[in-house]
DNA sequence: TATGAATGAGAGTTCATTCAT
DNA sequence: GATGAATGAACTCTCATTCAT
């Protein structure tokens, strides 16, 4: 799966072959069918595998927002630095952010749900947030969640496929400081 | 054209065939290769068709940020509208912000510069407003662009690939204020 | 057809399609099909071309043996320097020995049959000249043409085809020393 | 491989398609190019295989020319008939002299190379025993090598590819005869 | 005479998957 | 568990030829 996570983040699934997979991982096409439904299937199982781990590791974070702007700021440079330092995550993002969306009818209801998960529960938060009168009541919280996964995306996006030269830390630092205080002076 | 950019954005590039096409045209197979030089050309045609329009129906637009927070609203809303009312349009998002991201290195070359461009604009006027005072001066220019581009992304792709539900008006109108002025109350 | 001829030689006539030859022309795919009837066709016609220009320009040259061996090589001289001189005769004989060979069942036994037929004659001054014992009897009057015939094909080939730096002239000298020798009393 | 030289021999490598060689052999498509990395690799591969084999049983035969006529001819009946008898030679010939010399540039060049290096052996030959004085020193012994392997290729060419009716043996020793009634002192 | 858009049979090739060993 | 030769449907692309204008 290593191997596989490998080749497609580098040449993209769909010009992946099993043959290509086989041939790096040195076994032969009857033992990678014996583990594996097929091409699909060991894409779905690295992409379960990594939302797994990513979905524990999260679990006990409080991303609620009854915490000063610095506090949450500091949160989120710790979630940051957990993506970065996870080994191989960059290569999983790029299959998030490039291959998943354009396969398998399965797979990528998959990934679209988990995304829509997380828009959906931000969505709570905000919610909530504004039911306490610490969020600004005329906003719509499914919108402004959208918003955030967005940037969150393309961020991640222009980090792991493009490969751009991005300071993370501080992009976060702006991403916080805009959503919670806006651009404007 | 309009046939393919319907099968692809039905079907996905990668799952719509030649023969997929010229069925549905109903022309042969060799009339195909007479005007384009295979599939990944059909799709560069209408890329590159598209986004011709779009660049020129944008082109005369004011985006400056030195107007009232109502009036840019408005034009945003004009903007939305432009997109919502084009023909084909949801279509031809799809095939942006689903397809031509895992196909031919040309394309997906076109695509990323594509909204590269448009980052560095946005980043631009970004920075010219910090240096008129109208703008905090400690956010990072790019790394604002690249939120809002990716939240617009992010709507655009629940909207057209997902076919969500969503009231893309307001979406858009939630977006101004959170940019402008942030969430917190 | 010269331009045909051209890319033939060039390129060799598989290789060469009707797209290539109407381009080089800068005439339309209709204006070819109203003067030829096929890519065969303007192969046959090249060809029938050239072998009645050569065959009426070899007519008038006595090629009988009854001639000191002096003078046959001198006339041999001038076959080749006919040869080396006529326009586009490299271009033919590239032709007539790579690619008329592998090709229409026509043309080919077409050519086939000008060898064929020019080892005949050979065949028969050979065996006029063994009569008038001018020529040693246990010769195989055939295989001696075919020998011949072998032999001028091949110098042909590596000076057209492989475009090798031949002397041809003195090549024909040396021919002429060596079937002369070899055959005569 | 053999029912493609089975094929190609009898219809020309052009006219013969993959799906005519895996028809013939009874195998579906993907075992062919399991095989083969395409049509013109199974065409190099009889080629290289057969040359091989000639090459191996040429070896240890001595082609040397300081020995009298009549062993020299005895020597060439027996090559004659190794040619004669070997298995499919007639179909192997065939494709040399027919399908190679206008098919791949790869394949081409090969067997071009093959006959220029048999030319440069027997030239060599020649060189030799002009030194030795058992040649005529005034004949040029590239020109003498080409005219005897173009006779030869004649020969063959008649025999494997017009089928004509000859009779090889007689052919052979006429035209050692030929060639060394003209060569020798 | 000249045009060139349209044709469609057929080519070569790929690759996910199977299954007897 | 492991193997890898065999499969064949599906794919993209070519090109000689036609015919209405």
């Amino acid at each position: 799966m290593a191997i596989a996570l490998e080749l497609f983040s580098n040449r993209g699934f769909h010009a992946t072959s099993v043959d290509d997979i086989i041939g790096a991982a040195g076994v032969a096409k009857g033992t990678f069918y014996l583990h594996f439904n097929g091409k699909s299937d060991i894409l779905m199982m690295i992409i379960d595998s990594y939302l797994a781990k990513i979905y524990s590791s999260l679990l006990d974070l409080d991303i609620s927002m009854d915490k000063p702007v610095e506090d949450m700021k500091r949160m989120y440079y710790d979630v940051t630095d957990f993506f970065m330092n996870f080994p191989d995550m960059k290569r999983f993002i790029k299959l998030m952010l490039r291959d998943a969306i354009a396969s398998d009818e399965v797979i990528k209801s998959k990934v679209n749900n988990y995304f829509s998960q997380i828009i959906g529960m931000s969505s709570g938060y905000i919610k909530k947030a504004q039911r306490e009168g610490r969020v600004v009541a005329s906003i719509d919280p499914r919108a402004c969640a959208v918003s955030i996964i967005g940037g969150v995306k393309e961020l991640l996006y222009r980090w792991a496929v493009l490969e751009e030269d991005l300071d993370v830390r501080r992009c976060v630092a702006t991403m916080v400081d805009l959503f919670f205080r806006g651009m404007l002076v």
